[in-house]
DNA sequence: AATGAATGAGGATTCATTCAT
DNA sequence: CATGAATGAATCCTCATTCAT
């Protein structure tokens, strides 16, 4: 009871984050919407933030399981790669407003949220890490440092994140970002040692 | 007379905008650290969105020119892409704060903040458009699409951008830039047909 | 078993008053430090209120057993007034956040409150009218009307329990209570007719 | 016209905490009564704290500049002690709810309140202490340590600050204070040395 | 008797915008 | 044109009290 209570709550907030964003959000709708009181909000998560982070929190690991899936459904590692690319793209895109921090958020103080953050970013790091070791260890890929490799490939699909600002069709979008990971797989030097 | 009031507002207006974001910035400090009645920011700008829009306008363009500049003091086409990937995070992260949209902006309406980053962004592509022509004449690059292969690598770029919130360490995140364009230049792919 | 749970809830809550005052205690943190729910505690006091009457009403009672006891422990008349007034101040400064009312609390109506700290002063008014009438029994007191003095006595000790309004510190409040009862013995004018 | 608006709201608020106390007042019904915008006391003030501490602090100005007229009204030392004590117990009584602080208040942080009132508790021993100086020049009072005696006499009377709590009738209120200036003069010992 | 989840009224504060002078 | 006093909607959070189990 108590159970379905608190999940209905986070499916209300998650859609108004989702919707609003951590700062236009407001607690009175999503009570509203949940059909409970406001004050019940704060006896299950304390705070504005308390409830945003978990609804953060869900939804991080919810994507990086889905990633996961993505990638595990691919045998060679170009196509683990391309789908990784793809996944994280397009669930990022559906995510955009509850990952997307405030800016106040970050000046006030270290907000946990960056917390949440970092740890997927870094879980992703992981599993470009162990793509790129599987395609050495084949001898498809060749690459002195994997981690730094994979954080730098980690770094360059973040642009699309930010996809949600210059609002590009979805379709376009792709084609950049088969574009990227070809120029990742061959480079865009003519000669090559 | 007038225009030295309307940039001393602007350069205010300015600094604001980059310590608090557009929206923790308020227009009491603004004006009162410009020396002027908040009425007198309504009379030049018509609204604390139109002062933002003027201040992110301006900062887009400036950073455009110091890109553009660093660009222009490179030789070869590997220097220039290397030397624009390297000014354009330097720039970006000193104006995070300005540029990053609060996501409510967004949600509510079209807002003209997009067009401007838009705007930007085209500019950047165009540069490294004209990179890679530069390039592929010379016989150093090799691609199909010229264009197409921009778009990718301004959005690639864009990743970091984002730094700021992963909060990496400058010196780290210059590294894993570094990766990136030697990836970029040769990809990861051992074998080319 | 009733009994047990009933004392450790008024002990726990008596902490809470003495610690943050009649208002600020919350019942919230009082029924999880007792280890009770919030409920039981309505069960057995029926309000805020109702605790805090009780610890209050308690509270009371010990200091004015205190009390008697310091005053019995001396035998000349001055120097159980003396007594009287150092256990008076000590102990009320040791209260002073369970017995100082909320303002509120007063204005809202004839609080309950009120009577307990009557009584208590009605209390403190007797000890103190019959240690002056033993004084002026044994010749060493001169008093026409003894009620009178009491009173007038125990209302000039009073000002010493807002001694915690003014933070000085103890060992200069106690110079000041000695000077007092100094003064209260021997009077400040010169000529005695 | 500036003036007007803010002495209105200060005389609104001044009613308002002197009926409430500091924490039942609220802004909203001072605001309505003011008949100005929340947001302008805001302007004023800055916040609730800051409009009370500017109420109290005029209160006790006030306070002391009636005091003090009262004592200059009269001619031998002993008159003024009296006239000290009966203008300080009857103002004091006006003010109760304004002079009295909350707990929390206490409690939280070293409060600017707890610095206006000991401004006018010292303010007042140094009108005791000149009292009995002239006193003690002209014979008529026999003190060692003026000071000492002069915060020991301000001390005592503050019990009868406190009045409000017991609600005793103000003219046995004024009996006991009698009582006790009576007590003051002469002291209750029979004997002297 | 005990529980503790749920309630919701109540109150302080911020700040973009307006407008009379 | 410049001013800046006034506005008031918007929003987060607290906590005594109730009541179904």
């Amino acid at each position: 009871m108590k159970k379905e209570k608190l999940e209905a709550i986070l499916e209300t907030a998650r859609k108004a984050f989702a919707r609003y964003g951590p700062r236009k959000a407001n607690l009175d709708e999503i009570a509203r919407m949940a059909r409970v009181a406001k004050g019940t909000i704060y006896n299950y998560f304390g705070s504005k933030d308390g409830i945003y982070l978990e609804v953060l929190s869900r939804e991080a690991h919810e994507i990086l399981e889905k990633i996961s899936q993505s990638v595990a459904r691919e045998t060679s590692p170009e196509k683990k790669l391309a789908s990784f690319a793809r996944a994280k793209f397009q669930h990022m895109r559906q995510a955009a407003n509850i990952l997307n921090l405030d800016r106040e958020g970050i000046e006030n103080r270290p907000h946990k949220a960056h917390g949440i953050r970092n740890e997927l970013f870094e879980a992703e790091v992981s599993i470009v890490a162990s793509i790129l070791k599987e395609g050495t260890d084949k001898g498809v890929f060749k690459l002195n440092d994997l981690l730094l490799a994979a954080r730098a490939i980690c770094y360059s699909l973040r642009g699309f994140e930010l996809t949600w600002l210059v609002q590009d069709s979805q379709e376009r979008i792709e084609r950049y970002l088969d574009e990227l990971l070809n120029i990742l797989f061959l480079g865009i030097v003519t000669e090559k040692g």
